[in-house]
RNA sequence: CGGGGCGUGGCGCAGUUUGGUAGCGCGCCUGCUUUGGGAGCAGGAUGCCGGGAGUUCGAAUCUCUUCGCCCCGACCA
């Protein structure tokens, strides 16, 4: 490409509503533009890369058997009631009435429509397994949309669907994506982990978030550090494993202390001169209307998708403060397992090899001390219902874990029979049996990759794509000016690498050699070459390794030959062969 | 939805406190010079100061209202 003809509209200055460093650089590097919150346009360069992130994504789902398709983005609002999520999804679905006043929905995601399709398509289990992908815009009406393409409301997605005739076949379906997905972010040059995540009403380990390793992520990761072993869990997800100690529950008898307006941890502890480790926690939810109580100790942070799960309960939401008191009968900062007014009290594991505990006395301005759970309280369950910390051991090896910042930028599920029990997808199998199909589904976020590649790959001057997905994996920069004679050689390598399938980017505009160099390096070619008339004379091109700044010179006398040693190495130090 | 901030040439901003009809940098156009890290000089174009209503002789500036954008939180797969 003569960019010459291209359109690179690179800004010198940080847009002033971009906060994160992929949004600043996207748009600086005239790849993306703000159309509204949460929606923007791709330009020519941006499209570049995301059309070559889809190549990759789809190669790879090709690879694996799944098959290609296209389905819509508009979805009739009846096929949405069948699964019950018109109710439930939310404010997130945006709904749309056309000229007959009948429901629509933006796809947020395409469960109901591919289920539709295939039970209308597969009836024998000889049809199975069966996999359908597309690679298509999704529309989710998100609260807030943030940081560019990091959260969207519109993005591009790969949403992948799978049908089995059942467990094992399921099973299989999974392992054939989460290997798909592995080769897939390899292939794109980017340190990622995949994660163990939250499966929800399903159970079991099968579901997979895959991360790309960024300071910048959103989500916290806890990972285990032993080299041997691969924990690695969404923190929502992670383990803590049970204590080996026995339950205690000799201790003197319960004490009313005041505790005048201390309703904070911090405060009750500073006040009675405890630590916070000798301290019950009591929180309070709902779930599914439900009233429960659950307890953790005072340094500890409760997890709620573990109570959840515990529970088998749908959605759980903190409990408001006007039911504090009423279960209570005290502002919030005096909850306490005695005498509370919530039947269902689950506890932390951890909780069970103490006793002698400090906790509320359900009564406004007093505590309790010399609390036993088990002598002064009945406990349902006790069960790991905490957020994990750095100083709990790896719940596979016991080794040390470590938390890093991630972003989610793919997802594996099992979704069993959610779906095609509630849409009738059924087969019959080798007997003859009517049976719901087991489905699976597997997201990557495109354009969200994009994205995360940046946030992974930058420095003051720019961004640094891997080569896989840049725009351009190079750019030639002629210094000519008046010297035609430089002109014309470029032109000559430009033709050359074009022959030999690279996708060069060549600057023939008459730009300043500033100016050309302050481009390349803010788009983030991995690769530049720059020719100038003193290089001309002495028979050399400059080659810049954009990620190392490292410059070496290759000879124009068999170019060809030296430039393709120098092409694999920077590949190499992506991590990446050619 | 709660809290905070911001809307002024294409972009980044000043001007608003104390009302007097809009300015700077970058970019853009023309010409000359320059040409290895975002050039110099000269000339030029571009604003319903987010929209509406009001106060006033007069509003970017004050009042009310509305729309949009960003951040934090709540929320959410």
């Amino acid at each position: 490409m003569l960019l010459s003809r291209f359109y690179i509209p690179t800004l010198k200055e940080d847009p002033s509503d971009a906060e994160v460093v992929s949004h600043k650089l996207l748009m600086r590097a005239g790849m993306i533009r703000k159309v509204t919150s949460g929606i923007y346009n791709y330009l020519p360069l941006g499209l570049k890369s995301l059309n070559k992130v889809a190549n990759i994504v789809r190669e790879e789902m090709n690879r694996a058997y799944a098959l290609e398709v296209l389905m819509p983005m508009v979805q009739p609002g009846d096929l949405w009631r069948e699964t019950g999520r018109w109710d439930f999804y939310g404010k997130e679905l945006l709904r749309v009435n056309d000229r007959h006043g009948r429901d629509y929905c933006l796809g947020p995601t395409h469960e109901e429509v591919v289920t539709d399709l295939v039970r209308g398509e597969v009836k024998s289990y000889k049809q199975l397994p069966l996999n359908l992908y597309q690679i298509q815009t999704k529309f989710r009406d998100e609260i807030r949309p943030r940081f560019g393409l990091m959260r969207g409301r519109e993005f591009v997605m790969k949403d992948a669907y799978s049908f089995d005739k059942d467990e094992a076949g399921a099973e299989a379906s999974y392992g054939l994506m989460f290997e798909a997905y592995k080769k897939i972010f390899s292939r794109i040059g980017l340190r990622f982990r995949p994660v163990q995540a939250d499966s929800g009403a399903i159970g079991g380990d099968f579901s997979h978030e895959f991360h790309v390793l960024a300071d910048t992520g959103e989500d916290t990761i806890a990972v285990c550090l032993d080299d041997k072993c691969e924990y690695a869990a969404n923190l929502e997800k992670a383990k803590v494993s049970a204590p080996k100690t026995e339950c205690k529950d000799e201790c003197g008898a319960i004490e009313e202390v005041a505790t005048p307006a201390k309703h904070t941890v911090e405060d009750v502890c500073a006040f009675l001169e405890i630590s916070a480790d000798k301290l019950i926690k009591t929180l309070l939810f709902n779930v599914d209307g439900e009233p429960v109580a659950a307890l953790v100790r005072g340094d500890r942070e409760i997890n709620d998708v573990k109570l959840r799960n515990l529970i088998g309960g749908n959605e759980i939401d903190l409990a408001s403060e006007d039911q504090v008191k009423e279960w209570t009968g005290a502002p919030v900062g005096f909850a306490g397992p005695v005498g509370l007014g919530v039947k269902r009290i689950f506890a932390d594991h951890e909780l069970c090899g103490a006793t002698d505990w400090v906790a509320g006395a359900n009564k406004a301005d007093a505590h309790i001390k010399h609390l036993s759970l088990g002598r002064d309280c009945k406990i349902e369950q006790y069960a790991d219902l905490r957020v994990i910390t750095e100083s709990d051991p790896c719940p596979d090896c016991g080794g040390k874990i470590e938390f890093t910042k991630g972003i989610e930028v793919g997802h594996v599920f099992k979704l069993g029979e959610k779906y095609s029990k509630a849409m009738d997808a059924t087969f019959l199998d080798e007997n003859g049996k009517s049976k719901p199909m087991i489905m699976g589904c597997y997201g990557i976020g495109v354009s969200r990759i994009m994205a995360s590649a940046i946030e992974q790959n930058n420095d003051e001057s720019g961004a640094i794509f891997p080569p896989a997905i840049a725009p351009f994996e190079l750019c030639l920069i002629s210094l000519g000016g008046k010297d035609l004679a430089v002109g014309e050689k470029a032109e000559e390598l430009y033709g050359q690498l074009m022959e030999m399938g690279i996708d060069v980017a060549y600057d023939d505009r008459k730009e300043r050699p500033g100016v050309k160099f302050a481009d390349a390096d803010l788009i983030g070619y991995p690769m530049q070459l720059v020719l100038g008339g003193k290089g001309l004379k002495n028979g050399i091109v400059e080659a810049k390794n954009r990620k190392t700044g490292e410059k070496i010179e290759l000879p124009l006398e068999g170019f060809a030959e030296a430039f393709t040693t120098w092409r694999a190495e920077i590949w190499q130090s992506w991590g990446l062969s050619l």
